[in-house]
RNA sequence: GGGCGAUUAGCUCAGCUGGGAGAGCGCCUCCCUUACAAGGAGGAUGUCGGCGGUUCGAGCCCGUCAUCGCCCACCA
């Protein structure tokens, strides 16, 4: 066997996965024999590249299906991709201005063929990387939103709600996109704060009331005092208590009068107290408009440019919104009617997926009514049925559910589901399936056949949240439904988990008066090392790709895996990490090297040598693997990503490397090391597998195993791997003894080739006191008696023997820290209070804890006085 | 403005139900020992954010302040 020194993930990679593909080890079918595990991937966007939160949210994933799937559960992973309405309208935008095409010239029709035909070209390229990534999905089962079976899916459920009430089409305020040109939801708004100004603004009285004088009110956005309906102020606030009820102007045409009102929705110490009342662009001021029964002009197109539609805009008609805001600044500013400019931080409301500032707007539009859905959505979590990791996470989602409003679903776009809602002559909406069924209801309640279909189409979430299940045919009653529904658990990023997982809940429970999965699990978001977001615009982003190709994807999985924290809400990315993990694998294949190379060669079979035969470092290694099996399936059971893979790491390169290897190399493991090193690393492997999957496959492929991958390999199980625990801690008292002897070499500037003498008290056995002499590099010189009692105690006493001056240091060094404790340990048991108020077994451990170092001191004494230095 | 989280070695982070401060990277010394220099052996480094409190005993529990971050929100 002649293996490169250097573990080379290129080499391996792309072979193993072609072979598990192939192979068609990630696909699975029902089968009720087993226990079922699936997971249903949140679907990237079409445009998306994988990006390092595809590190954090869905290389868990790819772990926990692994390890399910050889626990010998039917696991599988339900890949699919989201058809990004916005995103990918954008896209073909952009693409058709650079033929010099629209989206209105080219036409509808073959504006969506060409978003399909762009979807199916290019849209798979996140599906590649994720390959690289190692992430094995059930790729014969890769499902798109705008699929056809999805596609009816949608519409079915739409058709249903509508029926049920739980659908309806009002004129309500709701966000505009300017750029995207298209309405968007509450929960696909960001708040960002922006340094702004504050204008106080005089609107003079008007006729009989006018004396001169005016109320002063203050605003960021004066581009809407064109649209003012009211002026408010606070019921109870003294300043204004006269004013209310008269008139004023609005400035600066100065041509329409309006009232000035009392709500006690004002804050009087705001500005001065006095606000404008602006119906159709403020969501505040369109719940005064409610309450005061105000006229609701609208000033802002869809173009959000200023229209005179509605309300007399004068020469600011078909300004743009910022243009006109300077304008009319200007304006006031001419006529004296702008009392103050001051600097001012505020909020302004943006578009997730545009960055464009939203303007609140007027408009009639679908809603889905949410508070009938919400209730038992609630119910389910607070009865316990639905859980979160972390637990945190759990009130975020119960505080929006108490808070929802309903859920504006239509989209002014053409890329997407198409709204399954066609309209009679008066503007009557007609609900149907398909357009025939349509026809039928208008013939019957409208006595014509005369429709118009609606052009818009529904929020890309609306298809997101029936994922669950129409990823598994439905509505056709399919066996993956009957088998799979619902799944285990639901992985995702803490940003969605509105957008989506409260949806999917709602829509899973209301469909099926089943949850969906009964465990979310909430996984970080990913940071740079200094803490800030990830972005293209600050530079800081991070492409996984490249790291795969630097390092392996191995690399990259245990560097990011690694960092993850259950309770963590980010992980602050470090390259470093991934660097670290090549090495970790390098150190893997270069063990597997030694294994490979002993000279008596491996047994065929994974069977342990006769536990009478067992040396002292067999015994601990298969303790320490029998531990290490339940650390890390316990750590993969709650999805502490970190700990598992930390456990993994600490046994594989601090256990089994730096000790156990080493210990085979003396002359006392040569019986049983080949039996030994072979059963536990395949059982190491198997334990990384989930998480390092290309390096483990190619490692265990190599050793003896059973079986063609170690994709469908058994989970390692601990019965199976028998336990010596007093040998195990006397290897222990060994290791801590070679440290400390290490050390004193060290001290006594020994070089490391030098072999040096201990001296060994009869109560150490000969087989420690060979492995003790080993790890090292000293030969033995036995003592006439014992030390101290038991071999551990012995083992503790062991010293170095060198010429005097060399050790004295050394020995000084331990005194003064036995000293140390001593001290420390005889302060806590003089203390009356400890004595009498601790734990009788707290006093009596560190009772024995000072005998033990008070009768080390006294030995390191005797040794250093024996050594004649003063 | 509410809610949540964080603050431990130069950096990124562990420290489970309160009983001798840890890891990796970085740094220093020695070693190219026949698996591995992408390595081995050893070492230095911390008023555990501040101040109070509970306790025999606090990194851990309670209160409070400070700083940073995340989410939510109708401050015009």
């Amino acid at each position: 066997m002649n293996l490169p020194k250097h573990y080379d993930p290129k080499a391996v990679e792309p072979r193993l996965y072609r072979h598990w593909e192939c192979s068609g080890y990630f696909h699975e079918e029902p089968d009720p024999a087993r226990p079922p595990f699936i997971i249903c991937m949140p679907p990237p966007n079409v445009t998306g590249r994988a990006h390092l939160g595809h590190g954090s949210t869905y290389a868990p994933m790819d772990v926990l299906v692994r390890y399910h799937r050889m626990l010998g559960d039917n696991a599988d992973w339900l890949p699919g991709l989201d058809h990004a309405a916005i995103a990918t309208e954008a896209v073909i935008v952009k693409e058709l201005a650079k033929e010099g095409l629209t989206r209105d010239g080219l036409g509808r029709k073959a504006f969506v063929e060409r978003a399909r035909e762009w979807s199916r070209e290019y849209g798979g390229a996140i599906y590649e990387q994720f390959r690289q990534l190692g992430f094995g999905p059930d790729w014969q089962r890769a499902r798109f939103t705008m699929d056809p079976g999805l596609s009816a899916a949608v519409t079915k459920v739409f058709v249903g709600l509508y029926r049920e009430g739980l659908i309806y089409r009002g004129k309500r305020l709701v966000n505009w996109d300017p750029k995207g040109k298209t309405t968007v939801s509450d929960a696909e708004v960001d708040h960002e704060e922006r340094d702004g100004t504050l204008w106080h603004v005089t609107y003079p009285f008007a006729g009989a009331d006018g004396d001169g004088c005016g109320i002063v009110i203050a605003t960021t956005r004066p581009e809407t005092i064109l649209a003012d309906a009211a002026i408010a102020v606070h019921p109870d606030d003294p300043r204004y208590r006269s004013l209310i009820g008269k008139r004023v102007l609005v400035p600066p045409l100065l041509e329409r009068e309006i009232p000035i009102l009392a709500d006690a929705i004002v804050d009087r110490e705001f500005g001065t107290g006095a606000v404008k009342v602006t119906p159709a662009h403020d969501a505040t001021d369109y719940e005064i408009g409610l309450r005061h029964d105000l006229p609701m002009p609208s000033v802002l197109d869809l173009e959000a440019k200023i229209t005179g539609a509605e309300t007399d805009v004068g020469s600011y008609a078909g300004l743009d919104r910022f243009e006109a805001r300077r304008r009319i600044v200007e304006d006031l500013r001419v006529k004296q009617l702008l009392v103050a400019e001051e600097a001012h931080r505020y909020a302004v409301t943006v578009s997730e997926r545009t960055g464009d500032v939203i303007e609140p707007l007027l408009s009639l539009q679908w809603f889905v009514k949410m508070a009938p859905l919400a209730a038992p959505a609630l119910q389910a979590y607070r009865d316990g049925r639905l859980k979160f990791v972390p637990e945190r996470y759990g009130r975020t989602y119960e505080r929006w559910l108490e808070n929802i409003r309903d859920w504006n679903v239509s989209r002014q776009l053409w890329w997407g589901h198409r709204l399954p809602v066609w309209y009679v002559s008066d503007g009557t909406p007609v609900v149907a399936e398909t357009e025939a069924e349509a026809r039928d209801i208008a013939r019957r309640e409208h006595a014509t056949t005369d429709l118009i279909r609606d052009p818009d189409t529904l929020d890309t979430w609306f298809s997101s949240g029936l994922w669950p299940f129409s990823i598994l045919g439905w509505p056709e009653q399919t066996p993956e439904l009957r088998y799979w529904y619902p799944s285990q658990v639901m992985v995702t990023g803490g940003e969605i988990v509105f957008l989506w997982v409260a949806r999917m809940v709602m829509l899973g429970l209301h469909l099926f008066g089943r949850l969906p999965f009964p465990q979310a699990f909430i996984t970080p978001l990913v940071f740079d090392a200094a803490g800030r977001k990830m972005s293209k615009s600050l530079g800081n982003a991070i492409d996984p790709i490249g790291l795969v190709e630097k390092y392996g994807a191995d690399a990259f999985r245990i560097g990011i895996l690694r960092q993850m924290r259950i309770e963590g809400q980010e992980v602050r990315f470090q390259e470093s990490r991934c660097e670290e993990a090549r090495n970790f694998n390098n150190k893997i294949w270069n063990a597997t090297r030694y294994i490979l190379a002993l000279p008596e060669g491996l047994p065929a079979a994974l069977v342990l040598p006769a536990p009478a035969t067992m040396t002292g470092a067999d015994c601990w290694i298969l303790t320490r693997l029998h531990e290490t099996v339940v650390d890390v399936g316990a750590s993969l059971d709650r999805y502490d990503m970190g700990a598992a893979t930390e456990a993994i790491w600490r046994f594989v390169w601090y256990e089994f490397c730096d000790w156990y290897v080493e210990a085979t190399k003396s002359p006392e493991n040569a019986g049983t090391r080949a039996a030994v090193l072979s059963f536990v690393w395949n059982n190491a492997m198997r334990l990384l597998h989930p998480i390092a999957p290309f390096v483990s496959e190619e490692v265990w492929l190599a050793l003896p195993h059973d079986g063609p991958t170690i994709m469908t390999a058994t989970w390692p199980d601990p019965l199976e791997i028998p336990v010596n625990r007093k040998e195990a801690a006397t290897f222990e008292s060994i290791k801590q003894a070679a440290e400390r002897l290490r050390n004193a070499r060290a001290e006594a500037k020994l070089q490391p080739k030098e072999i040096v003498e201990i001296e060994l008290p009869t109560n150490v056995t000969p087989a420690s006191g060979a492995a003790l002499a080993h790890f090292v590099k000293a030969s033995i010189v036995w003592s006439d008696g014992p030390v101290g009692n038991g071999e551990a105690e012995g083992l503790a006493s062991v010293e170095l023997r060198a010429p005097p001056g060399v050790l004295a240091a050394g020995y000084r060094k331990d005194l003064q820290r036995l000293r140390g404790e001593v001290e420390r340990l005889e302060r806590k048991l003089a203390n009356g209070d400890f004595v009498t108020k601790a734990a009788p077994e707290v006093v009596t451990k560190e009772q024995t804890k000072l005998a033990g170092y008070r009768m080390d001191f006294v030995r390191v004494e005797a040794a250093l006085a024996a050594l004649g230095e003063p």
